[in-house]
DNA sequence: GCAAAAGTGTTAGAATTACACCCATGC
DNA sequence: GCATGGGTGTAATTCTAACACTTTTGC
C-alpha cells in the first residue's frame, strides 16, 4: 500500500498520488479567444496558473471540475459547458508531489465570465494565444494543458453543437456564432454559405420564433432572426470550413 | 490529508484514490475488429476485463500503459501505437475503492498480438462489436471505456496515419490498409477513389522501393506496391469517408 | 488463356466557394 | 434617403462517387 508508506515516510519516495483537475474556461472576449487564469499566492509571487484542484473522495471529476471553477473563479457552468480533455500524469509535472490532473475544457459566455464570487478577484482573462505562442508563461505544465484544450475546442466546435455555449443561453443570432468560429478557427467565414451550412446540420440549432426573445447585436441594421442550441450531440456531417485559399486547416 | 487518514479508518470512507490505466488493445481479425480482453482471477471466475493495473510512482502514464500491457498479454506496443482516451473517475466505478483509471487504445498488426509472454495464456481476442451491442459485459464499467476507445479510434484513422498501426512495420499494401478502414467503419471504400485519396494526404504513407520488402497479401493477382507508415501526425485534409448512399457516417 | 487482384481513366453528381443582389431597420 | 447588417440567389469551381478499363501476376 503506497499511499500508507510514503505518506508516513517510510518509503524511498515520499509523495503520494493525488487526484486534480485543472479547468481551461475559455470564452470570446473583443473577437479573442481568451481564458481564465488565477494568481497563485505561491512562494514567489505572481504565478499565473490554470484554476484547478484536487477531486475530492465522493464526488466525480465533473463535479469537481464544476465545484474548483466556481470556488476559484466564481464561474457556475451547465454540465454541457464542460468538456474533458487530457490526462497529465508524468511523474515530475508538478514538483509538489505526483499529480495526475484531468484537464476540462469550459466554453462560456462571455457575460458569465469572472462575473461575482468570493476568491474572483484573483481571477483574470487572458489571451489564449499568448499562452499558445509561449509569451506567456504558465505554471508547471499549464501551458501543455492550454495547448490540448485548445486543440479539443477545435474539435467540439466543429464536431458538436458546443460553439453555442459560447453565445447566450437565452439565444442568439448567427452572426455571434459565426463570431465564434471566426475567431477560434481564425479565419472568416462567408455568411451566406455559414448560414446555410448551419441549417442544414440538423440539431446545431433551433429556430426561435420571433418576439420570444430580443434580437441581440448591434442597433443597426436589420433585427437579427434568434436561435438557441440544438440538441444532437454529435455533428453529421461536421461544420468544416476548408480555411482561405489554399491555406492549410490551423493545427 | 485523505490518504493517511482514510488509510488508516478514520475518516467515514476508508478508500483512498487509485491511479490506474486499462488498455483497449485493438487489431484487426478476420475482417473484423477485436479486442484484448483477460480472464481476472476474481471472487466469481470468468470475468472479463481489460488488461491494466495500477501505476506506478515513477512511471508516465504512457509506460504504466506499456507495462501492464505487457505483464498482462505479452504485447510490446512502440510509442506511436499508444494514444491516450478518456478518464474515467465516477466515484462508484468499482467496488475496491476510489479507482481513476486513464483509458490508452492500443492499435495491432494481428502478427504481434498474444503473441508470447508469461501470462499471456488468460488473454484473448474479443470482437468489439460484441462488446458495444453490450451481448459481451466486461468488469466495471470496462464497456463503456471500449465504447470510447471504439470513437477514439474512429478519430485516429480519421486525422492520423493511425491506421497504419494496424499493419505490419516493415510494409503493406494499399490493400491492406483500405481493408482497415473498411473494416472500423463498417462499409466498403471503392479502391480506385482510397488510392488516390491516400496519395493526395501527404504524410500519411511513404512509398517503398520495389524489391526492399516482399510484398505480402495474398498469392493470386498483380503484385501490390508497398508502403510504409506516414511522418504525419495530423492528416490535412482528414482521410474522411462518406459512407454508403445517403446513410450517415458511423457514430 | 483465364481468373484475380493491382492500378488508371473518365464522367455525372454533389458540395463548396465567391460574390451579386434584395430586405429591414436606425438615424 | 442612406448606411448597416440580415438574409437569399446563383454560377464557377472543386471534390466525390461510381464504374469502365488496362496491367501484372499465378495457375
Amino acid at each position: 500500500m503506497y499511499f500508507i508508506l510514503y505518506s508516513l515516510g517510510v518509503a524511498t519516495k515520499p509523495v503520494p498520488f493525488y487526484v486534480a483537475v485543472d479547468i481551461v474556461a475559455m470564452t470570446i472576449e473583443d473577437k479573442e479567444l481568451k481564458t481564465v487564469v488565477v494568481h497563485r499566492q505561491s512562494a514567489k509571487s505572481g504565478v499565473l496558473a490554470l484554476p484547478g484542484g484536487i477531486v475530492k473522495p465522493n464526488e466525480s471529476l465533473r463535479q469537481a471540475a464544476m465545484r474548483e471553477l466556481f470556488e476559484e473563479t466564481g464561474i457556475k457552468v451547465e454540465a454541457d459547458q464542460l468538456h474533458q480533455g487530457r490526462a497529465f500524469g508524468d511523474p515530475d509535472r508538478d514538483p509538489r508531489g505526483r499529480y495526475v490532473t484531468i484537464a476540462y475544457v469550459a466554453l462560456l459566455p462571455i457575460i458569465d465570465a469572472i462575473s461575482a464570487g468570493s476568491d474572483a478577484a484573483t481571477a483574470e482573462l487572458v489571451p489564449v494565444q499568448r499562452i499558445l505562442s509561449g509569451r506567456l508563461r504558465l505554471e508547471f505544465d499549464h501551458n501543455k494543458i492550454v495547448r490540448a484544450a485548445y486543440k479539443k475546442a477545435i474539435r467540439l466546435i466543429e464536431d458538436t453543437p458546443a460553439a453555442t455555449s459560447f453565445c447566450s443561453r437565452k439565444g442568439f443570432s448567427l452572426s455571434e456564432l459565426r463570431n465564434v468560429y471566426e475567431t477560434i478557427l481564425g479565419w472568416e467565414i462567408d455568411p451566406a454559405n455559414f448560414r446555410r451550412k448551419v441549417a442544414e446540420t440538423k440539431g446545431l440549432v433551433d429556430f426561435v420564433e420571433p418576439g420570444s426573445v430580443a434580437p441581440s447585436g448591434g442597433t443597426r441594421g436589420r433585427p437579427s432572426d434568434m436561435y438557441k442550441r440544438g440538441k444532437a450531440s454529435e455533428l453529421d456531417p461536421p461544420m468544416w470550413f476548408r480555411g482561405p485559399s489554399d491555406k492549410s486547416r490551423a493545427s
